[in-house]
DNA sequence: GACTATACTGACCGATCGTTCTAATAATGG
DNA sequence: CCATTATTAGAACGATCGGTCAGTATAGTC
């Protein structure tokens, strides 16, 4: 068999992304190797090379996807919040539910591989920082709002970011969605009673 | 030349374990490889693996190292903390200083490497998570001595712990001592702020 | 229906992985 | 001083790595 229409090859292609990206969340980066995606993906090694030019290439498609549904989401959750408070919480509850971000402790373990394009490793640990903007904007509007006390912003986005990032990376295995949810939520309230204007 | 004195043996034993450590430390557990390890530490394949049996072993060996060291380090300031506040102080001072530390990222990315010893996994998960006893103390004591509002003990110190934890892993390349210091200062500040009674 | 570009296969490549082995040497115990 | 054993070196191992390539089959084009 070969040869399949245009759409059937985008069928591939997202199946041979969907593969690797359930396995670089599962294994990190390093220890998925091309033959467990072309398995898991029930495609051959030459059809992977054709959709994608290396397997850091893959990786990087998949974070650039990941990244930008992520800021999509987040966005969309921000058109219910009706200040920067509630938006603190819809961005604590995205970290919360969110199952695929865990490609965000595959980034960061990328940058150590060796032979890795250093063009490639720096584009990704910019791009692994992409939710600290969306943070420092709302609360930057905090502040001007009067909802938080005056403070420096940059700093402050620095310390949520971590608080959410470091919630996630944290081995959560026995925990439940409420559980999770419970944490990311506790995590915002105790920042919001210390930066509270 | 072979065969030194007991004395020297400890001294390439420790020569290995320092290379390993610094470029575990630097490039990951699976981005490190023994070759690399050997031409770091100047020494031999057979002599690494004369005096630690596999990666894993050696890896672990510097886990256990590095985790009686910093509790050590941790309990050793804490005698000159008055109370609670003192300590979680202490404690952020000791995240922000701990380069060593970093050893707990290479320990979470282990988790996911194929063919690992289920048994060493789940050793090594348990270890990496040994601040949280000593950080939950310090929060009862503090809830104890009314320095802290009356709260869950359990999700504080989780909480408290992925604060520093997230600092610690954030790439902070490009930072000086003296910013981490103040970046791990103001988390204590909000986070305390959050829980005061 | 001939031709071409596209989509795919699977055998194969050299490099590198963690590990093992043998041999050589020197400190040690008798 | 001899036998033993602890400690090192370094060649070699099979397995696996990411990646390549020649070949094949079909959808689209004329």
């Amino acid at each position: 068999m070969a040869r399949r229409t245009a759409e059937e090859a985008e069928q591939t292609r997202q199946a041979i992304a969907a593969a690797a990206k359930q396995l670089f969340i599962q294994q990190g980066y390093q220890a998925t190797s091309m033959e467990q995606i072309r398995e898991s993906s029930g495609m051959s090694k030459g059809s992977i090379y054709y959709h994608f030019k290396s397997k850091e290439q893959l990786f990087m498609y998949l974070l650039e996807l990941n990244m930008v549904d992520w800021i999509y989401k987040c966005t969309e959750r921000f058109k219910l919040a009706s200040n920067a408070t509630e938006k603190l919480y819809a961005i604590a509850h995205h970290f919360a539910h969110d199952f695929e971000n865990p490609l965000m402790q595959a980034s960061m373990e990328f940058s150590g591989t060796k032979g890795a394009d250093p063009e490639v490793i720096e584009k990704i640990v910019e791009m692994s920082k992409f939710p600290l903007p969306l943070i420092l904007d709302v609360i930057k509007e905090g502040i001007q709002q009067k909802e938080f006390a005056e403070d420096d912003p940059e700093g402050l986005a620095l310390l949520l970011y971590s608080v959410l990032g470091g919630l996630g990376m944290i081995q959560f295995d026995n925990y439940s969605l409420e559980e999770l949810e419970f944490i990311h939520r506790k995590a915002i309230d105790v920042f919001l009673n210390g930066i509270r204007a």
